[in-house]
DNA sequence: ATTATATTAGAATGAGTATTCTATTATGTC
DNA sequence: GACATAATAGAATACTCATTCTAATATAAT
């Protein structure tokens, strides 16, 4: 039809997570990404709508390639390859791993979701909540407030607060970490009906 | 001397500190911080040589206070108290707790730290780290790597991964968040030296 | 080769906001 | 009461981007 494109919709958001990973939220500029490929800004306009869009499609595809493989986990009922799943992934996408778990949605984007993708981030939810749900009714036999605030402790919040502190720091989490998630998991999860109904 | 001034520094940062909690970052301009307590802008550079400087103030008042439990209870040997520090502290300061632990330093500040507030800054980073440093060695006798990670991740990692979540929905932390700490707590720090030298 | 069009180019525009600058207004001191 | 000055006022300035706009280019199809 018409010219080839010198540049691929991939490697648009590549330039952008790497100035992302090195610059921080602020330093995504539009010329940043269009420097940092060697790209003219006007290339950027041509594939994405607006900034807001490009950094949409960014963030969404990191949530849903870490969510793959927690939500793959979780529906084999291991709840501790789960929990173990974010400092194993964290480790082979360092840079994904910062921009999920040192940013929030709103740094990346200065308005609300695109409407185009505002459907594709609350399914993404969905399936998150569905999946833990299902665990939950799988481990503790019914899902309450409770014991899903509890699973999500044990799954997730531990998980991140743990990987967090190394990632502030450009490093990627210790063994130790991996250890520290599983006692957690096996003393929050592994506990007796007793135990939760005290907890 | 001269006129008597109509607002004093605290009504600056708690201005800015309100208008942090509802809007966000994003939305602390020097005329949104104005708006919020009537004041014009040439009365904020009146007292804070720059947004940063403002910002950093406020950032540092809240560190503060929230390391001042922290340290206290940690002193006195009692890890679970400090560990449940967190929650505690955060329903006592709703708006303070989503800034710490839901906004980064350098959300807050578009430079670095104002070099008047940098020394500051870094003697808060080091007492936090005696703090724990010392506990550590009361607790597990030895101060190494492993026992400073463990004891982190019980203290402060847990806790505000915990409270994080309920943060973001603009919540007290519910009691659960408590028990789960606890528990965790008891798990991580309780064990004995066998279960230290296989962690 | 010519044409249609996808794509690249990047200068020009416009909006938002930190900061500066020049008054204006009170209040303590003489 | 007159003066010096701390503080308030807010309009003007400067700067940083996102976004727009107009051209220039290359390639597939004929």
């Amino acid at each position: 039809m018409g010219r080839n494109a010198r540049f691929t919709d991939d490697q648009f958001l590549d330039a952008a997570l790497a100035v992302l990973s090195e610059q921080g939220p602020q330093g995504v500029t539009m010329s940043a990404i269009g420097r940092q490929m060697g790209a003219p800004i006007g290339s950027l306009y041509h594939r994405f709508p607006s900034r807001d869009h490009l950094m949409a499609r960014l963030w969404l595809s990191i949530v849903e390639s870490f969510q793959e493989g927690f939500l793959k986990a979780l529906a084999t009922g291991d709840g501790l390859s789960a929990a173990l799943h974010t400092p194993r992934w964290v480790r082979e996408h360092l840079n994904e791993g910062k921009v999920l778990l040192l940013f929030r949605r709103e740094e990346l984007m200065a308005g609300q979701w695109p409407k185009e993708m505002k459907e594709q981030a609350t399914a993404l939810g969905q399936y998150l909540a569905d999946g833990v749900s299902a665990f939950v009714r799988g481990h503790f036999g019914r899902v309450t407030a409770e014991t899903m605030r509890t699973a999500r402790f044990a799954l997730i919040d531990v998980p991140y607060g743990a990987v967090r502190p190394h990632l502030e720091r450009d490093e990627a989490p210790p063994p130790i970490v991996d250890r520290l998630i599983e006692k957690t998991y096996r003393c929050i999860m592994g506990g007796s009906d007793e135990d939760m109904e005290r907890a």
